[in-house]
DNA sequence: GCAAAAGTGTTGTGTCTACACCCATGT
DNA sequence: ACATGGGTGTAGACACAACACTTTTGC
């Protein structure tokens, strides 16, 4: 009987700072850990990345790799401040990844992008409290393209996911109205958005 | 160096007819494969169902299961005639199943039921060609509540997922007027509804 | 007073729901 | 004629985009 095919995992770790989105690499690749016998696949993966400075992780995809080995990749999403090991970079300014984890790294952009749509995925890349415009930098970082500071207040209050929070941010040297401070209702994810066409009747 | 854990691919295929979902089992269990060294996935869930009969299909998670192997599981889904191996059971009815088994299959219909409000992938579980009547069965089936037969139409028809086509269903015995055919635009998955909120700017 | 930044008011458009009503067939 | 199932018309409720306008600050 042959052995069966090893297996890994992989973390796929972004966060929106400086108005960019930004992946964690650690020695030029993706963060990896090989899944030990009869150990889950969440302890492989807290091998590779510390799990407590991930706000929010979940499963992506599994894939063979070019090299033969099987990988489960994961979503990982960390706050601007959190510290993990290994460096950040730009996701749109990358040094050469090999392929399969060029399709990782978009597969986990492509899962950001959509559920911060129609979830409140955004509490996972956004400090504990903010303003409107730093939210705004945040989605605007993750999506790619321009987001209203004003629709966007609209959208997410009206959907119950934000909350004000006492205090107001004060304005920087060259003036301006103070900002209200607004934090996420929940930490966890949760839909907010049921699809709107072929809903339950009432 | 310890053998690395074993992996195995797992189909949760599923099928509306007679008004219900119903799952494929084999012997009694959810059919699957040893995935074999250097053999890719679908090569694997190849071997466990007849993929040619599948009218789409997609990874949905990797699971490590009660006795300790890796499972990557798929989403199958099948046409009301097509034939598989194995036999089909209301998925509301099932005979015990394994608690990981319990749990794939349930994602597999959560993932259908979110998928079926925002892509067209009613193609898969329609027939070719079918009157809004037939297809609100499936989507009732599928989704576990009521549809209204008017808006289904039109919010399928207005998205472009339904294209009209040529004849009429001749009524039954109890009279009622002819139904016009229709069948789905295209054969492979597609997103129909790019969320609302959000929208990159024109 | 003026520039800058934050926030609100308002209008228009598009999409989905609900329900009334009309259409075409069998008996 | 009338029951049955198929299909359309239409009005209401929302949600989102866009943009004008007001508020509150620094200088």
């Amino acid at each position: 009987v042959p052995d069966s095919t090893s297996h890994a995992v992989v973390g796929v770790v972004l966060r929106a700072r400086d108005a960019r989105l930004q992946v964690l690499l650690v020695d030029d690749s993706l963060p990896f850990a090989p899944l030990a016998r009869d150990a889950s696949l969440e302890q492989a993966l807290a091998a590779a990345v510390d799990l407590n400075a991930l706000a929010h992780r979940e499963q992506l995809e599994t894939i063979l790799l070019d090299d033969g080995t099987i990988a489960t990749a994961y979503l990982g999403l960390a706050r601007p401040d959190g510290h993990l090991r290994g460096g950040w970079f730009p996701i749109r300014h990358l040094p050469q990844l090999r392929p399969d984890e060029e399709q990782l790294m978009l597969a986990a952009r492509a899962r950001l992008r959509a559920k911060l749509s129609y979830t409140n995925v955004g509490f996972a890349l956004a400090p504990e409290t903010f303003t409107i415009s730093e939210l705004r930098e945040v989605y605007v970082a993750a999506l790619g393209h321009d987001v209203s500071a004003t629709n966007l207040q609209r959208v997410l209050v009206r959907r119950g996911v934000l909350e004000r929070v006492d205090g107001r941010r004060a304005p920087g040297r060259t003036g301006g109205r103070p900002a209200a401070l607004f934090r996420f209702a929940m930490q966890c994810l949760e839909v907010t958005d049921e699809f709107a066409a072929l809903r339950p009747p009432r």
